[in-house]
DNA sequence: CAGGTGTTTCGGTCGTCGCCGAAATATCGT
DNA sequence: ACGATATTTCGGCGACGACCGAAACACCTG
């Protein structure tokens, strides 16, 4: 048996649904600690830890020791990336029948791991791309001088940015099938979006709701 | 416990290595019988039923009867992307000592469901969206009449084409992290290259080889 | 209508893995 | 240093599911 990477050893941590159900609240971005997970799962701590053990062995959590806190977050957007993919491929066997309102909110506006994801996001990306913030230079995607400063604009400062993380990466959405803006950027802005007042984040889930400033102002971002 | 889409049914679907084998082979896109997939995955045809009914179920697979034979092939290119994602989360975990001259090979050019993925993959899409074939359009990415000419001019009559499937629609390219040309003018373009004995595929397997033409005329091809 | 091949159904066995209880370890507050 | 909380390790139990043998079913060929 030729032995490719082991891809059904990555499918059967996540095809647990205690596990499942701990990365799925990860998905939100923050990192949480053993016992919360555990509670999400619904599992006693102990066997949490035992799950968490073998999601970090295979590189798909990290893990942020804090005191007697232990906390866990996923290892990179690739991760959320996979987590996505198998959210649209579940749903679209499932849930035609029970879309309620709850998904409804989702699929408008939600946290992609750290970025925005959703109707709104694929949204800003294409007007971002219609733009000219966005381009093709070559080497795939990447912001323009012209992005930069539009960004710079609602109070989001790139220009210093120096990190190793790439500034714009493109990231399919898996509601909407069209991709929306990841990477450093996507993160920087969902921050901003918060600080601004124009989004807000719903406790304990990946939901996002517009305020009513977000509700008139959104549309308009990036049409200059 | 608030129920999502079964994420976790989904990746369970994938998590055994038999059925796994199975899917990795379809990735190949052509359809395979009953028969050739239990020997691929290394079980007896009664097992092999059993797993590809449960594919079935699900929605991952299609089923083409012919005969006394029954083809299976993948449900659609949702699969195969997240197939390709799981590819890259696993190889990262397993594989940096491990590549061998055949993973060299695969990330160079291979088949992803029924179009072209890898380096060479990415270098079209990317030379494609420089030159104005394929740009947003306000609704997400799609082909110019530019790049619908651009396909004609090397056999790959577009024009006509009438189905419902999206004609153009970006892949994220897994061992590359960037998109690559998918849906039907992804298909259409690996018909055509095929024919021109530009690139040849290698029997039982994914990858895909250049001929001393395609070496030489796939780099200039969508320069003009 | 036989004979043969490809595929499926049924029944039963066995291994794997998720789960928890009990107890050990680590870290904080006082 | 002591008790409290968070987390981990160990051991054993129980269930789900992958697997195969036997046999039935579907379809092509002659």
């Amino acid at each position: 048996m030729k032995e490719g990477p082991d891809i059904a050893g990555v499918a059967a941590l996540v095809g647990d649904a205690s596990r499942a159900a701990m990365l799925s609240a990860l998905m939100g971005g923050k990192a949480l600690s053993a016992g919360e997970l555990a509670r999400v799962a619904g599992v006693t701590p102990q066997t949490a830890t035992g799950h968490l053990a073998r999601l970090q062995a295979a590189a798909m959590l990290r893990v942020v020791c804090q005191g007697r806190h232990r906390y866990y977050e996923l290892a990179g957007s690739e991760v959320a990336a996979l987590l996505e993919n198998l959210l649209g491929l579940a749903g679209r066997i499932a849930s035609p029948p029970r879309t309620g309102p709850r998904d409804i909110a989702l699929k408008r506006a939600r946290v992609c791991y750290d970025h925005l994801a959703g109707e709104i996001a694929v949204d800003l990306y294409t007007r971002l791309r219609g733009n000219g913030a966005i381009a093709d230079l070559g080497t795939g995607e990447s912001l323009t001088a012209r992005g930069i400063a539009a960004f710079d604009d609602i109070g989001v400062g790139l220009a210093t940015y120096a990190g190793h993380r790439p500034l714009c990466r493109a990231c399919i959405d898996w509601s909407e099938r069209r991709p929306h803006l990841a990477g450093h950027a996507g993160a920087a802005l969902l921050d901003r979006l918060q600080a601004l007042d124009l989004v807000r984040r719903v406790a304990g889930s990946r939901a996002v709701i517009l305020t009513a400033k977000g509700e008139a102002h959104l549309p308009k971002l990036f049409t200059a």
